[in-house]
DNA sequence: ATAAAACCTTGAACAAGTTTAATAAATAAC
DNA sequence: GTTATTTATTAAACTTGTTCAAGGTTTTAT
């Protein structure tokens, strides 16, 4: 069973007993995705955490020229969700959108307070999850400030081998915030350095 | 009383009772921090949670040129903490600096858990605090990948003016992640622009 | 199997941002 | 109130990254 996956992701954080493992499992819905499908579009509310079981997807704007920008990128075991649009049920400015085939679980805002409110655990991993998001982002948004493309293209390629292998690389120029072109050079140059 | 604003600060997220009033104000402390002192250096394990009372605070990383990168400001009724080391007890790579004399509260890891653990209102108030950090800081990675330093620049000026209004130019150009010298072209430009 | 679409690379011209160095202005310290 | 320190500005030369346009490769859809 696919919710099994969601439940041994859980094991990182908190010990869940039969009635939490239930509890859960019977306020989350399962749905398979085609690639190039979206589970949110600009000004669509957000309604659901997403996590994902299989496939990969991408969070992304498009500027007034259609030029998109990658937010996120989230693989297998891990959660999607654009937290604005969800918490504050505001219009979105993302596309969430599947680069690969996909099978994702979902759980909406007044089942996820439900499991929050009566069973505080939950609370306590989602708490501790976004924590970890929140070093990553800071750790990324320090790098945008701090470091050129080459350097924050090696860390991508070194930090998530996984990623840099199953994505075009236009989608991971769209990420480090550099035109598709300019990744090329780098690319060029990396090669070249890694010969001699 | 300076406990008082912290108290007033939880109003935004939960409702307090007299008993949690007092089990949060008796795990508080409160210092007074001069001008350029540190409440984290690098290679310092942070062991607080700090709450601004008044003042202002950056939180920076410095590199092998000995360049600053600001990855954050905190001034009155913001929290401040490098939760990567708060939580994993990692030596930080990073400082937090006064910017101006400041008084401050803070929580240790043990005193938060047991708050959280007894009283889990605290870690819903904790949870929302850091989504909405982290909605923050996604949508300052957006600009910084996606818009230019002049456009960066602007909007931290319309969106933060009490910060744009106390802080020197070098460290809001850190902050955007340019030169104190290109920050000073742009604003060049903007006044000559609004002018005419 | 073929056509269409998406992706990758290259190069030349350009724009955005950095570096270095020097001077001026503002703030803090004694 | 004067000196020292920090901050702001300017300009020229340089580096990093973008834009545009074109051609080649790979993937996807039928």
């Amino acid at each position: 069973m696919n919710i099994d996956k969601l439940l041994y992701h859980f094991d990182n954080f908190i010990q869940l007993n039969e009635v939490e493992k239930n509890e859960l499992s019977c306020r989350i819905i399962e749905k398979s995705i085609k690639k190039k499908q979206f589970i949110l579009q600009k000004n669509d509310v957000c309604f659901f955490y997403t996590f994902v079981v299989s496939g990969l997807f991408k969070m992304y704007t498009v500027d007034q020229n259609g030029t998109e920008y990658n937010l996120q990128f989230a693989s297998e075991n891990e959660w999607i969700c654009d937290i604005n649009s969800f918490h504050f049920k505001k219009n979105s400015n993302l596309y969430i959108e599947a680069i690969e085939p996909s099978v994702i679980l979902q759980i909406d805002k007044p089942n996820l307070l439900y499991l929050f409110t009566h069973f505080p655990k939950f609370e306590r991993a989602f708490r501790v999850m976004i924590e970890n998001k929140y070093i990553e982002l800071e750790n990324r948004l320090l790098q945008n400030i701090s470091q050129n493309a080459e350097q924050r293209y090696n860390f991508f390629v070194n930090e998530y081998p996984n990623l840099s292998n199953r994505l075009p690389n236009t989608q991971v120029a769209s990420y480090l915030g550099i035109t598709p072109e300019f990744l090329s050079k780098i690319r060029k140059n990396v090669i070249k350095r890694d010969k001699y």
